[in-house]
DNA sequence: GTAGACTGGAACAGTTATGTTCCATTTGGA
DNA sequence: TCCAAATGGAACATAACTGTTCCAGTCTAC
């Protein structure tokens, strides 16, 4: 990895970073927080959204990449979604950005690829209500934006250090598959 | 209601309308929307982060008054956040924003009163957990955190056009109640 | 060690939002 | 009707950020 790479790692690192915390932050703070020149900053992406462009490019191909590497297609259903939330949730807070950029909420491809990154989330999703192993009472598109949606607060719960990022994967499995009531069966 | 009055909910809904679309756009955009001059606009909050302040505090008051008349402490805890739910979601998207300002999330008075009036629902959690109603496995934080963040993920899908918001408490109660997987005893 | 790539600082213009002031006009209640 | 409150428009100063240019300095690969 040649110094430009690393200077181009470095600057998407600080946006990260900067941009989760105040999504409006100047380009100076960026650059600042990664060590660079406002100079270099703007030769590595030459307007602000490009950089968030890159940003975001970047933080969906890591989860996707993360979820593929569960082979969400294989095994039973909840398995495979343990495996998924065990390898994304890890991967941080620092895409909790995702969430909250207007840029990203405005550039049809963005929200396109998005949802094309969840895509094996939801068809492992559909797989289970087909088999029996979900209940099928719930749109699957409910059920993914809700399965999303937890680790999301597993994010910013853990970030604000109400838990530990290394609870999470258990605390979002149990409640979003179990749900927070006891069995019913455990009445007497 | 006076003129002065109306003049400053037609600012707030406003606000809330293009804010919560876009948490950067301008106090012209504000003005514009209540069909108010954004002279007008300064009078009445003379700054833009005294408007924001504002605008919180009276989604906040909104909140706080809605699981309030529900009477989250009495019956059976499960029924008692079925009513904070049918009650809270059709407060509708025009809240979400409070899950995105960067101004609430810098200011800890205003942090404090969002938990503060979450306490009621907390109460209720824990209550359903000591009479085993809820399952004690989880952290109470963690459970309110889980449980609001449903009702946030509902309201931007429903803003999306991906399930429709009367809809909404019904996918919530299931989800967060009873899990997504179909229950142990319905195998055979 | 040297050439070429890479970097950083300073200075600049252009744009945009904010907050203020002043004044003319409209509104609504006494 | 009349008066005081309320409003809106225009103009202004200020501040901040963006994006650009130019140049001097530094690193690195050869």
């Amino acid at each position: 990895m040649g110094r430009p790479d690393r200077t181009r790692r470095s600057l998407l690192d600080a946006a990260v970073v900067v941009l989760s915390k105040d999504s409006s932050a100047s380009l100076a703070e960026v650059a600042a927080t990664a060590g660079v020149g406002r100079t270099t900053l703007h030769r590595y992406f030459p307007t602000r959204e490009l950089l968030i462009r890159a940003l975001v490019e970047d933080a969906l191909d890591r989860v996707a990449d993360a979820i593929a590497s569960t082979h969400p297609d294989e095994g039973p259903v909840i398995d495979a979604l343990q495996r998924v939330t065990d390898t994304v949730v890890p991967l941080g807070p620092s895409l909790s950005f995702l969430h909250a950029e207007p840029e990203v909420y405005n550039a049809r491809d963005l929200i396109r690829r998005w949802y094309e990154a969840l895509e094996p989330v939801a068809q492992a999703i559909e797989r289970g209500q087909d088999d029996g192993s979900l209940r099928n009472d719930l749109p699957v598109k409910w059920v993914v934006d809700a399965y999303v949606g937890a680790i999301l607060t597993a994010w910013d719960t853990a970030d604000e250090g109400r838990i530990w990022l290394q609870d999470a994967p258990r605390l979002v499995m149990t409640t979003i598959i179990s749900g927070i009531a006891t069995l019913p069966t455990d009445a007497p």
